[in-house]
DNA sequence: GAAGTCACG
DNA sequence: ACGTACGTGACTTCA
């Protein structure tokens, strides 16, 4: 969003390249920028590059559009190898045996006596902007057929290629943000950590910095000696994470208010107090980037700043979705949401009917299978066993174990393991499917989602239990996790076409794993909300449905 | 830059 | 006996 033009290398045949310089001038760099528009344009041209959408991004802020065929090779990477990094001068050194002049070398290091590329010497800057370039156009051509043999090119050409014009959209588009709100909310804030501070360093009898573990830890378990033998970090220092703390928490009061503190001071410096110095200087919005190629499961992910999370657990904490608006009153924002996505999933790769059966009647999910695992009516049903059946309805999605079910409920470990055995009675075809998919990753070497996306496993045979179990649970976790990205992609790049081919006001602004957000115009509401639904419901055809909720409001916390 | 902590799905 | 639920990003301290 702030960057400036400095050059544009061109590669077009092994080893060889050309270096475009633009000037300061913003005015003059557009009237050269025009020259290369039947390029940028042409429909018939293809592009490669690395990164694409950070170079749509900045030619749009020089009004120049991008059109026709895209090849990216850090997206395609993506899918050859997700979990490994995509820089460019790892591929380079991997694929190419090649080691790239570095950045650094040419700006310096990171910090404020960094140069800007401009005032880099013109023939160092032009080696490594056709180097780059040059590579580029290489690691293509190694790519392409290797997509090709791992089947995954239409992954690659159908969704991760049109979804980085979507994401550029979003990303320049941007949200709107009510900045007094927030200004106010850091008030309250400011007032509420003084007084638990003032509370908190009277009731130690001595002042340090709360902010530090370390400190915090000393003056716990050697100045107030709450217990005898504190739990100890893995670098020997006293853990004082908000599982230690709970617990102590109904003995001392002090406690109680640290962990107070540390939920108001988290709200603060990471939302409330951060958000307003992310708001662009022309847009007046907010801008995230999402990454397309950083979560090894198909997943986005957003940073600067993250809105993917933003507070809703707390009373609190949700306030802050306030402050997330529209861009003026003739809109309202539309927040969309796939319901039990991942369950959803897992019932339909498994093909267990007795949870397929819940889902095609409509049933609340987590109340069904507390009244088959408790076995008692569904109306019946209590909180706690609803809620015991939700914990292990998650559970199994990420490989839970007895320990791990009983650490997050008031089950003992005997409570929990039993509760996992009826669950599996429950489902009995679940845990054959758990079984397959890791027999599938021991014989493969990968699993994949519903669109041929892969994950390797390489410790899936190791010989030390505690990686190999780590890759059995990924082994099961990663298909469903990745499956849900791959839907909600395909219902991004539908909603977009439309978006874009009806000329709508309206825009697709966030997404957050499973949920959407729109800035939709007052007179477009009563045909896109079931325009929307629609599309992500039918993004891909299962043969459970798939249920989208959406409200709209003046907020996202009212629209969510 | 690592470690500890905590925000989200 | 061991470790113990998947995937992220940001902030602060501290060596």
């Amino acid at each position: 969003m702030e960057a400036e033009l400095v050059g544009i290398a061109f590669s077009y045949e092994k080893g060889k390249g050309y270096y475009v310089t633009f000037p300061e001038d913003r005015d003059k760099t557009g009237i050269i920028l025009q020259l290369f528009q039947p390029f940028f344009e042409s429909m018939e041209i293809e592009k490669i590059g690395q990164n694409l959408k950070y170079d749509i991004k900045v030619l749009n802020n020089f009004d120049m559009r991008v059109n026709g065929p895209i090849f990216d090779t850090m997206l395609a990477h993506y899918l050859i190898n997700p979990d490994m990094r995509h820089n460019l001068d790892v591929l380079a050194e991997t694929y190419l045996n090649y080691d790239t002049i570095s950045i650094e070398t040419l700006i310096g290091k990171k910090g404020k006596n960094q140069k800007s590329m401009r005032d880099v010497d013109l023939v160092e800057q032009t080696e490594y902007a056709v180097e780059d370039a040059d590579i580029t156009l290489q690691l293509k051509e190694i790519f392409t057929p290797e997509l090709e043999k791992n089947q995954l090119s239409k992954l690659y050409n159908e969704i991760e290629i049109p979804l980085l014009s979507v994401l550029a959209d979003m990303e320049l588009e941007g949200i709107n943000v009510d900045v007094d709100f927030l200004k106010s909310l850091s008030e309250d804030l400011t007032k509420d950590i003084l007084d638990l501070e003032r509370k908190i360093y009277s009731e130690a009898d001595v002042e340090f910095n709360l902010a530090s573990p370390k400190q915090l830890g000393e003056v716990l378990f050697d100045h107030l000696k709450l217990v005898d033998k504190p739990k100890k970090t893995k670098t020997g220092q006293y853990a004082t994470n908000e599982e230690v703390l709970s617990y102590l928490a109904p003995k001392h009061e002090i406690v109680a208010r640290i962990l107070e503190w540390r939920g108001l001071i988290k709200l603060k410096n990471t939302y409330v107090d951060a958000l307003p110095n992310e708001v662009n200087n022309k847009t007046g919005r907010i801008h995230t980037t999402y990454s397309q190629a950083v979560a090894a499961t198909g997943r986005l992910s957003s940073n600067n700043p993250n809105l993917q999370n933003i507070p809703i657990r707390t009373e609190r904490g949700r306030q802050i979705r306030k402050a997330f608006i529209p861009r003026n009153k003739n809109y309202t924002l539309l927040a969309a949401d796939y319901s039990q996505i991942e369950l959803r999933l897992i019932a339909e790769l498994s093909g267990d009917e007795v949870m397929k059966e819940s889902f095609l009647k409509g049933e609340d999910i987590h109340r069904s299978t507390a009244a088959k695992v408790f076995n008692v009516p569904l109306e019946e049903v209590t909180r706690e066993q609803r809620s015991h059946a939700k914990t292990v309805n998650f559970g199994i999605i990420y490989g839970v174990s007895a320990f791990g079910l009983s650490n997050q409920t008031n089950l003992s470990r005997k409570e929990a393991k039993e509760l996992i055995e009826t669950y599996y009675e429950t489902y009995p075809t679940l845990k054959k499917y758990i079984a397959k998919q890791i027999d599938f990753a021991r014989d493969n070497g990968f699993v994949e989602t519903i669109l041929g996306r892969r994950r390797y496993l390489k410790n899936i045979n190791s010989q030390n239990s505690i990686v190999r179990s780590g890759d059995e649970r990924n082994a099961v976790n990663a298909p469903i996790q990745g499956s849900a990205a791959d839907i909600i992609k395909i219902a991004m790049i539908n909603i977009q076409q439309v978006l874009k081919r009806d000329n709508y006001k309206s825009k697709m602004l966030l997404q957050v794993h499973d949920e959407l957000v729109f800035d939709i115009h007052k007179d477009e509401l009563d045909i896109l909300k079931p325009l929307i639904k629609y599309e992500m419901e039918n993004a891909y055809k299962l043969s459970i449905p798939l249920d989208v909720e959406m409200d709209v409001g003046d907020n996202w916390l009212e629209a969510h």
